[in-house]
DNA sequence: CGGCAAATCTAGTCATTGACAAGTTGCACA
DNA sequence: TGTGCAACTTGTCAATGACTAGATTTGCCG
């Protein structure tokens, strides 16, 4: 990691983030230790505040990557049933960032980057709605609230543990497929 | 709250969880300070500390205490439909409570007084998808994880501040209900 | 009524942490 | 070359969780 002979790290920003990102995945984020992260980097122990001013910082950037990850992803989605399957995936591939993105507490939700970061999700489970075909009798905004606490529910449940069915990350995706399905059956 | 006159404080142990619930509801879990509430109930700042261990015994005592309560309310409901929007009233009502009984990370999740009142909950779950009358074609267990998904979902998106039209905790319950009547049409 | 054991709370201590301040190093650029 | 700025270090302080030992109170049993 770091690089003794050299007062500078060369790329801290990343590695905190990255050495942050186990740390979140294997304990959960209130472990998560701005020394200790120094320490996983071979810095000093106020070299991250330089980067990220403080503890909710350094989450807010957590936080704004994974919208960024999170949007990529649900932007390359063909319909609203894939766009589903792509944020449990995102949960389950990127624990970490998921858990942070939807805790206000932990960061800064006012924070420029991230409320963009945020829109942009937006935006992509907007379209994604929009491009399913609806009867007149539905509401487009109920039905984009239901397939978001749909899969976010999915999401949050499979991450706390509380389904048990389902083992590795394919499998979840899989499974919440057949959710889905039964559930907007035409 | 603490009576000065009396070296016993009474009731400290209801005293300190209804501090907890407080401070969680106005600042999340991780604002969360033994001293601090050691304070607010007018104690030596170990004094918490006798009943609950620490702080992972604290939170455990409160998402037992939560479960406890939304297992009785869900036991009130007449269907499926109504014990969603007793789940999305649980947790708009008691968001302390609700955000600690998911947080395996931050309680003892093998804590035999947690297990059992999760079990009550599921249990309830359970019995709430088995009184739906369903379609041959239809797996009554992928029929519950949708439910509880969907319920979970909007309860989490609510309390993260994700959905910006309900206002109060009532207009969210009745939301919920348009958004389940509207995905489990018949 | 008396005394004893357990429950409850206090007081003191230690390692760890977040945040801040001030100083040091080294890179880029004029 | 030398100067300005970003990156990093060192030092410090208050707050916290956890632990230990001791004080006070309650309740119980004879």
């Amino acid at each position: 990691m770091a690089n003794r002979s050299t007062y500078h790290h060369g790329d801290l920003r990343r590695s905190v983030l990255k050495a942050a990102v186990e740390v979140i995945t294997q304990q959960g984020p209130d472990a998560l230790s701005l020394r200790d992260l120094a320490r996983r980097a071979g810095v000093s122990h106020a070299a991250p505040a330089h980067h990220f001013g403080d503890r909710a910082g350094l989450l807010t950037a957590l936080a704004v990557e994974g919208h960024q990850l999170l949007a990529t992803s649900l932007g390359e989605a063909a319909g609203l049933r894939e766009m589903g399957m792509r944020y449990v995936r995102f949960a389950a591939d990127h624990p970490a960032h998921f858990q942070v993105m939807f805790r206000p507490d932990l960061i800064r939700p006012d924070d420029p980057e991230f409320t963009l970061a945020q829109a942009l999700t937006a935006e992509r489970l907007r379209k994604g709605v929009a491009s399913l075909p609806q009867p007149d009798t539905a509401d487009a905004r109920l039905t984009g609230i239901a397939a978001w606490s749909l899969a976010h529910g999915f999401a949050t449940l499979l991450l706390s543990g509380s389904l048990s069915d389902p083992i590795g990350a394919q499998d979840a995706v899989d499974y919440f497929g057949h959710v889905a399905d039964q559930t907007f059956r035409t």
